[in-house]
DNA sequence: CTGAAAGCGCTAACAA
DNA sequence: TTGTTAGCGCTTTCAG
């Protein structure tokens, strides 16, 4: 009735390993474990075996014992508006970083609304903004698995979460461009289902209304974040009958496509449209002329949300939840100049 | 020293539902494994227990049991050149959708050469290219896990590839450029470390000597694919005494930045440059000349790896070590046109 | 068609 | 400081 144990190719445990070093398994855990109490001599004759047999624990074993998972789940909305960005890739590359330092396994996760994912065996979960996946994660907490929401304020739950201070940047970026004189300054916007653009788009308006600029909608364009939309809204926007001297775009790769499309209109930037993107994409350094931007702390953001998940996973008690806002910083640049006098 | 079940937190087992439902857990398990030999009137009493507890097996008891795992192991070379590109975005969601619908877990490594992961666990694993890293690949061989190299044909290694002909490719779009008349034609190449890069520069060759054009060096550019060498390689190629007519880009991505150039510059694409780039990134049907270029199927390319993963981890021998590849299409769009008469 | 029971490889009381 | 041993939750013989 036993499984047979074929002799030579049986995967070594941690019993071939004591066998050779002429020790218990406990002692071989605790070598393994770093539980220091381990006679330096047996130590060594523990590791000396592990190396010779190329031994590595089973995970499955360790954590079925434990109880205890180190795996987190990166969950990205399978949006494509965000998920061809610049964004997510500086996301995956910060968790990802961070995650192989701590010895975190990075899940990934590409999902929509509907899709639904075994739970057991995940330490933690962030979640990569939130379109239509509330209810994920409602699930998650609800299993009391530690998670973190990034790129989204939550205002509505119980949940950790690292954002940034959109309105703030943009407010800041249209602030600048009004403090070169500019009145009539167009929006382009990223697509509202996401908090970043809608947040974005506030801040715009928000920096109009208190210095008592007249907000015209017509000068305010939609778009998905593609450069497609954006080209499209550029052309709208430069070919109209009173254009505007300035624009906001709500991306860095956006605003490069409506640089491209003033230029192949004759229109030369910044003497004749002041421009300012958000993100700090690198590629915004390329050109003749620098893009001035808003710089999002993304890395930052990617890490800090790492190194919360693992404090939770790692605390015995459940935390006090934490919202963090980062700031997001003009970044001046070549893109923009004070209004030509009238 | 019996660990203390705490009663109301503990964790639903197998157990929990075998004793619901009122059957053994063997009946559970042959349940939840969809085992035929079940009476439909236990399956239903299975069920009905399962969902009223929420029951989710735990991932690592399963493996820990069988031996098995679902877990893929994707691993990405932490090398900026590729991971900052249309490439690395398009196979992470090629393969992370795949996995998705496959129910396989896709486990992120973003790595270095040095890098040493614990391979217990793991069912399979994907490398994306192979850079520096060739030993990482030879141990997971080693302990026979089941691997598939994508985006590099590897030939001095028993080991499952999927590539793409970058050389026809190359070839084909220089060929083209020859078909319409040119015959000074640069190349910018990307990093030629890579696999891919060093083909294509290959293909370019090739095709200049199959049709007895003279190789000149100083028309070859190398790059780390960035769009900041492109933009200097593409302003030497346009300043020089002898321009060429045409130039065959290694990435899309540098192709764009080479036509924003020659448009800053006051030359006309394609009047005045001919331009063909590499990939079909959507990016390049943007503007107001859209770009003809080769396209790669990278989608194809990471589905097919998670497939022949899947069936090397699924089957019981030893397959046969399969090496594809992928072709590479030219799609002709408007950034080409024949040689002006001289 | 069903159930009892022996593992899978490891950790953590507890005793020594 | 070390070893014994009872689980962790599941699968899988094997005997009913």
């Amino acid at each position: 009735m036993v499984r047979l144990k074929k002799g030579p190719s049986k995967t070594i445990s941690i019993i071939d390993v004591a066998r050779l070093a002429g020790v218990s398994i406990t002692t071989v855990s605790r070598v393994i474990n770093k539980l220091s109490t381990v006679k330096e001599k047996n130590r060594i004759k523990v590791l000396d075996a592990v190396k010779q047999l190329k031994f590595q624990p089973s995970v499955f074993a360790q954590r079925l014992a434990t109880g205890k998972s180190n795996v987190v789940a990166l969950v990205i909305p399978r949006y494509e508006g965000i998920f061809y960005s610049f964004y997510a890739l500086e996301l995956i590359r910060g968790i990802g970083t961070l995650c192989e330092a701590l010895k975190l396994d990075l899940l990934l996760h590409l999902t929509d609304s509907r899709s639904k994912f075994n739970l057991r065996g995940v330490g933690g979960v962030i979640f990569a903004d939130i379109i239509g996946n509330q209810q994920q994660v409602e699930e998650v907490l609800a299993c009391g698995i530690p998670c973190v929401v990034i790129n989204q304020y939550v205002s509505d739950l119980e949940v950790n979460c690292i954002a940034i201070d959109n309105v703030a940047g943009a407010e800041s970026a249209v602030n600048y461009l009004i403090s070169l004189g500019h009145r009539r300054i167009a929006h382009i916007s990223g697509d509202v289902v996401t908090q970043a653009a809608s947040q974005r788009l506030q801040g715009y308006k928000q920096a109009l209304q208190k210095n008592k600029i007249t907000l015209d909608e017509g000068i305010i364009f939609k778009t998905d974040y593609s450069r497609g939309q954006a080209r499209l809204s550029a052309e709208k926007l430069l070919k109209a009958d009173k254009p505007a001297s300035a624009v906001f775009v709500a991306s860095d790769a956006m605003a490069l496509e409506v640089m491209a499309v003033a230029r192949e209109l004759g229109k030369k930037v910044p003497q004749d449209l002041s421009i300012v993107g958000f993100d700090d994409n690198p590629s915004g350094l390329y050109g003749p002329v620098a893009l001035t931007t808003v710089r999002q702390p993304l890395v930052q953001m990617a890490e800090e949300s790492v190194k919360v998940l693992n404090l939770l996973m790692s605390a015995k008690e459940p935390q006090k939840t934490k919202k963090i806002l980062l700031p997001a910083e003009l970044v001046i640049r070549e893109s923009c100049q004070p209004i030509k006098a009238a």
